[in-house]
Formats: structure tokens, C-alpha cells, sequence
DNA sequence: CCCACAATACCACTTTAGTGTGATTTTTCT
DNA sequence: AGAAAAATCACACTAAAGTGGTATTGTGGG
């Protein structure tokens, strides 16, 4: 039995959602909500395998809601609902940590099948959407600057993201810290930069 | 019209592709390889719009040439073929550029289809796969030591995954280096790392 | 064959980072 | 108001990282 809640603050198409939920085999509906805050509330208390929870709600919008809910219970379940496909609002909410979407105008049996779709451990999203998650995802691919880099200096540059000190990365790589050092040091120049973290931020792409 | 590159071992299935493409209005065929080697030498000078590209080849494979391809012209679509939904196989094409894959004994009307959804700005890919992409692209999301931290040592930290060093962090905070030494020493020892990288690799989660 | 480059290694030296301890002030929470 | 946590500053010391120069060996490309 899957346990599914609403967060919807259109009352025809909550009652509507809530009554597919309710007829359908395996699932049961957890609970109703008018808006973010009341169902952030209830749902924090009593976690529900999955949500269907709508973008754009009165007050706290759904994607904070959940980006809230997700960091307490991260098992949790989100598809997103919305009038219309906006590919910026969806994108933000699968940031938020939603795994699906739909559109409110989708019928009944496309709406079972996503979270079917969903619990099966699957994704249901558009093609659109998925290729734009790919291209965030597929990160800038290591930088150009890269290409700078002999093997042995890209090995190097490796070991030291991962936080090895000179010394580990020589026994690792059985020769003296004195030719790690010059290899980083060769590095250095080639990136143009001056410390450890400056390098594996200029290859990898930064955080934060 | 969309060219179309095919990369595929097997010549029954290469030819049944090249029939199948070149049957299709708007459909060209720009090639067919029997290898990835061949194939990438060809291509590098002569680009196609999509290429449809097997992952088991004798020689380089297909995540390989898709890497060296995208690296000369990144414009190249890819999709990826496979006789059965090896998932790692795909997230690992999907990681080195390609943006579809379809399976060998999917119907032609679907090949088409995916085709066209790539070029149309999609990405033919199943709900399993897109879920597994998610969820590598919803990186861990920052790591829940960070609760660890305050206010303060959460900003020393990201100052510190730019690379700035103590004396910076101490003038753009308006505090002496001595404070930002003691804040930084209380994060290293929460997080039990002793390395400037190493924390922010726990926090930010590892690259490479 | 020779040159350029990569990889190896050493040394001397400076700077930055990290450790340990202690103390004062400000905020925050009860 | 009072305790706890956070933020501030200082000093002494050690360990690592980064800089600059020099040299040898092997290897691949012209």
C-alpha cells in the first residue's frame, strides 16, 4: 500500500486527485492540504511515501516545501504539479529534490502511471526536462585547461584533489617527494595559480 | 535534414539502421562504421548531426568514442545502443556526453522517435535512467556535517573551498587571522579532517 | 640522429597552514 | 538573570606547501 499526499490549494483538483487516490488499488491517501505550511506541518509528523504537491501555492511555494520536508525525511516522494510545463520551476523543484512532475491536465491514468512510475524507483519527466537535468549534470566535462596537463601531472592533480599530502601521493606512486613536488609546482604554472585548491578548483569547477 | 552517423559492430543490425534512416523523410545517413576507431577518424573531419553509437565494440567502445567525439565537436549528439538496459553502461555514455540511448530490438517507430526528440531538444533516455541521473546530479546536496558548523564557520568554509587564505579571509571579514586561524581549527576538528581540503571535500562532496 | 619534453631527483629557502592553549566579549537560549 | 554557545584575539610552535634553480635519463617525433 502506498501511502500518497496532496498539497494542492485548488479545492477541484485536490478533491479530484484525492478520489483517483482513493479508488485506486495500492494506494492510499495520507492526507490533504490546502497549502504548504499546513502539509509541512502534518507531513513532518507523519511522513507519506509520496507527495504530489503543487509548484505554486499561496504562501510557502511547493518547492521550498519541499526542499523542507526532503532534508527531514529524504526517503520521501515528490511529484510536482503544475498548470504547465515550466521547464524553470520543474528544474528548481528537481533541485529542491523532487523526482517527478506532472501536469495538472494529465488524465487520470497518466497521473497512476507516474506514481507507479515513481515508486518503481523511476523518474517521470518529460524528455525535455531530462536532457536539461543532463546538461547540468554532465558537468563542464573538466576544463579545457586540462589538456595543459601531462598524464603523470593529471594523476598528480587527482591525488591532490582527493587531499593527499606530498609525501602520500610519492609513496603511492613510489618516487621521491621531491619530483612531486616539481611536478605540482609545474602544475601550478601551467594554471596559473598558487595553492592546491586554487588547481583542483580550475579543473573540476568549483562548489559552494 | 539531420545527419545521421551509425557506429555498430554487427552488420545486420548497421545496415538494418541505414535502410531505416535512409527510408525516413529529413533523415540522411552521414556514415556507417563497423568501428569506433574508424568511425571517430571519419567523424572528426566530417561531423554528423546524431551519432547512433553501440557501446560494445571490438576495440576503443562506444563511451570512449563518444568522449573523444564531444571533445572535438560538441555539438554532436549522441545516442547509445544497446542490446539490453545495462544501466551502469548508460550512465557512464550518459556521463561522457551522450544525451539518448535506445535498446537494439526497440521498434523503428521508436528509434525515430528518439531521434527526433534529441533533435528537437530532448533526451530519449528511460524514467530509470533519468532517476539515476537525478539523483547523481542532486548531489548529496551538501552533507549533513555541515549542521555542524555555525553561521561563521559555514562562511570561513566557503571561503576557504575558494581558496582564499587566512590573511584574505581575515580582510574581507574585517577580523584578525589569528580568529579565522581558531574558526578554522574548530571546523577541521568537528569534521575531523586536518586539511583545508579535505573538509571541504566532506562538506562539498569529492570531485574527480 | 637530435631535440624537445616528460619524468625523475636534490637542495635551499620562504610562506602558509595547522596545532595547542588560553582568554575576553557577544549572542542566544532558557 | 544566568548558563551555554559563538565569535573574537593572541602567542608559540610544528608541519606542510610553495618557489626557484639545477641536473639526469628516457622517449617519441621530425
Amino acid at each position: 500500500m502506498i501511502s500518497i499526499a496532496i498539497i494542492e490549494d485548488d479545492e477541484d483538483i485536490r478533491e479530484s486527485l484525492k478520489i483517483l487516490i482513493q479508488t485506486t488499488e495500492d494506494f492510499t491517501c495520507a492526507g490533504t492540504f490546502a497549502d504548504a505550511e499546513t502539509g509541512l506541518e502534518f507531513l513532518t509528523a507523519n511522513p507519506a511515501d509520496i507527495v504530489l504537491m503543487d509548484i505554486h501555492l499561496p504562501g510557502m511555494d511547493g518547492i521550498e516545501c519541499v526542499r523542507q520536508l526532503k532534508s527531514v525525511h529524504p526517503e520521501m516522494q515528490f511529484i510536482m504539479c503544475t498548470i504547465f510545463q515550466d521547464d524553470n520551476s520543474v528544474f528548481n523543484a528537481l533541485k529542491a529534490g523532487a523526482t517527478g512532475y506532472l501536469l495538472k491536465n494529465d488524465d487520470p491514468g497518466k497521473i497512476i502511471d507516474a506514481i507507479h512510475e515513481l515508486h518503481a524507483g523511476g523518474s517521470p519527466i518529460t524528455p525535455q526536462i531530462a536532457r536539461r537535468v543532463m546538461e547540468s549534470f554532465k558537468r563542464p566535462a573538466v576544463n579545457d585547461a586540462i589538456h595543459l596537463l601531462t598524464k603523470r601531472e593529471t594523476e598528480m592533480l587527482g591525488l591532490l584533489a582527493k587531499g593527499f599530502r606530498y609525501k602520500e601521493i610519492a609513496d603511492k606512486l613510489c618516487i621521491s617527494t621531491e619530483t612531486v613536488r616539481k611536478h605540482i609546482n609545474n602544475i601550478y604554472q601551467k594554471l596559473h595559480v598558487q595553492s592546491r585548491i586554487e588547481a583542483v578548483n580550475k579543473i573540476f569547477g568549483d562548489r559552494s
